[in-house]
DNA sequence: AGTCAATTGCAATAATGTTGCATTTAACTT
DNA sequence: AAGTTAAATGCAACATTATTGCAATTGACT
C-alpha cells in the first residue's frame, strides 16, 4: 500500500509531496521493474511530468528505506511489498510477464547464514532473485 | 583459472586473443568486481591499452559463456571460479575488503525451488549476492 | 497567511554503454 | 613459412543513463 510507505517516509522526517506519492503509485500498479525514464513515461502518458532528476532521487530515497528494491538483473526498481526483514530481499521474476513477486523465508535466511558460515563467511544482507514463470505463464 | 577459460572459448569457436587474455588475467588476479573501464585503467598501469569496446564486449562475451557474471549489487563484473550449475549463480561480497568469493550448494537450490513452487512459481535461475564480512575481515 | 527548510526543476555535465566501419589478427590452408 | 579469410579489435560518433549546483517552488510548521 502507498499509504503505507507515505507514513514511513513520515516516521523518518520526509515531507509527503505530490512527486513522492505519484512515483509509488506508479509502482505499485505496474508491478514490474521500471527504470526512472519508464516511470517518467508512465507519468507523461497520464498527463503528470516529472523531471528525471527527481525521479532518481527519489527512488534512491525509497531504496533507502527500504520501500523500493533495485533489481539486479535489469536494473529496474519495484516496489517493495514486505517489509525486508534481517536485510533481506528476494524476488521472482517471471521470465515471460515480467511480474515480480516478493517473498521472504526465515528459515532460508538461516541456512544460507550457516552455509556461508561454513566458508568464513559473517553474513549481514542476502539479495536473491529468481527467474522463472509465474503460475499464469507456467505451461503458456 | 585462465587456462580453463580459454580452453571453454576455443571449445565454443571463439579465438585466443590477446585482449580476451589479459581481461581474464585482470578478473583473475583482482578478485573484486570491476567495471569495463577499471579494468581498462589496470590495463593502463601495466602498460597495456585495449578500447573501452573491446571490454565490453568481452565482457559480454565472458557472461555468455558463463565464464564471467556481472555482479548485481554494484555493476562490476567477476569472473566465475565454479562452473555455474544449473544457472545458479551465488555469491558472497564483502563489505570491508569488497572481496568476493564463488560458492554452490545444490541442496539450497532445491529448497529455494521448492518453497517458490509453493508460491506458484516455477524457478529456472538463481541469482544471489550476500554482503557480509569474509573471514580475514571479520573482527577488524 | 507567513516563515523556512526541504524538495523539485532546470541546465549542464559526467559516466556508462552501443553502433558502423576500417584495420588488424588468429587460425587455417597449401 | 607465406597466403587467405573470417573473426576480432580500434576508432569515432552517438545514445543512454546518472549526477551536480543552484534557483524556484512547496509542504509542514507557527
Amino acid at each position: 500500500m502507498v499509504q503505507n510507505s507515505i507514513r514511513i517516509l513520515q516516521a523518518n522526517g520526509y515531507k509527503t509531496t505530490k512527486p513522492r506519492k505519484v512515483v509509488l503509485e506508479v509502482l505499485e500498479e505496474t508491478e514490474k521493474p521500471l527504470s526512472p525514464y519508464d516511470i517518467q513515461g508512465i507519468l507523461r502518458v497520464k498527463g503528470k511530468y516529472l523531471n528525471h532528476v527527481t525521479i532518481y532521487r527519489i527512488l534512491n530515497l525509497l531504496c533507502s528505506l527500504n520501500l523500493a528494491h533495485k533489481m539486479l538483473s535489469n536494473g529496474g526498481f519495484v516496489k517493495c511489498s514486505l517489509n525486508a526483514t534481517e536485510g533481506c530481499h528476494r524476488f521472482m521474476v517471471c521470465q515471460h510477464c515480467g511480474a515480480i513477486q516478493e517473498f521472504a523465508d526465515k528459515e532460508l535466511c538461516h541456512e544460507e547464514n550457516a552455509l556461508a558460515e561454513d566458508l568464513g563467511f559473517y553474513t549481514e544482507h542476502h539479495l536473491s532473485e529468481f527467474s522463472g514463470l509465474c503460475s499464469r505463464c507456467y505451461g503458456k
